[in-house]
DNA sequence: TATTGTTATACTCTATAACTATA
DNA sequence: TATAGTTATAGAGTATAACAATA
């Protein structure tokens, strides 16, 4: 298949646009991006440490203190010292969390369904799996 | 298909790893993301304004200003007022920066390869196919 | 008065390194 | 001494608005 630009240039402009897509979604909520991938990052269960959050969603996790004394102080994660390792701080979402994150999931996803509602079916599978190939963690 | 991340992320995650791949190979060549994309918007011939430029790679006007500076400083754009109109600046690549344009595309060609080597041709296909679809512009 | 390009500036994002508290 | 978390800070990237030159 010939291709006149580069994947980089390509993958890039998607990427905004689904930013573009998203943003008002957050900001419905006032939630950051950052804010919407770390309540994505705890979906799947707690986690023991804020390096291994911020290693898991692609982050430094200098950047994501502000973000999560923001969720905390507003009860969408908890965060308490490990009382076996106090250096540790154990994370995991909130009922509040969870169901704000649920909120902000179904609306991107429909947004999604838009923005690939014009894509034949199978290319739509395809392009998903070669997605989820190629993005690495 | 089932999703677990939305497509934002990993959208994201691919475009930081084709970064990634890509950043080596401009800085042999000294240039920045934004100074290939220029010889990329030029490649298919010349523009008439900077701001026609900057629409067609999606970049903001004057962020391109230093970038064009530059180019034209190395000798790899052509940069002068239009005669019929002395606001305009028409713009056009240099013998020397289309042969920098093509050494570079070749070596992103191939990262671009390797990286996309255990995709399935099929896949493959789709997957740019629908890239193109998607990318605004 | 409108348009192209330019400059200045302020704002955000990000990474680095230094610091604290625990172990 | 090593590790988790935090803070401070500087640097890069970006956008906004004001400005100069043409038309």
């Amino acid at each position: 298949m010939e291709r006149t630009d580069d994947l980089g240039a390509l993958v890039f402009r998607l990427g905004r646009r689904l930013l573009a897509m998203e943003q008002p979604i957050l900001a419905r909520h006032e939630l950051s991006m950052w804010a919407y991938a770390v309540l994505t990052g705890l979906r799947d269960g707690p986690m023991r440490t804020q390096a291994a959050l911020a290693a898991s969603i692609g982050a430094d996790k200098t950047r994501l203190i502000p973000v999560l004394d923001d969720l905390q102080q507003r009860g969408l994660i908890e965060r308490e010292p490990d009382p076996t390792d106090r250096r540790v701080r154990l994370l995991g979402l909130t009922t509040a969390g969870r169901q704000t994150h649920q909120s902000i999931e179904a609306d991107i996803r429909s947004g999604e369904d838009e923005i690939l509602a014009s894509v034949p079916e199978q290319d739509r599978e395809a392009f998903i799996r070669t997605l989820l190939a190629l993005s690495p963690r």
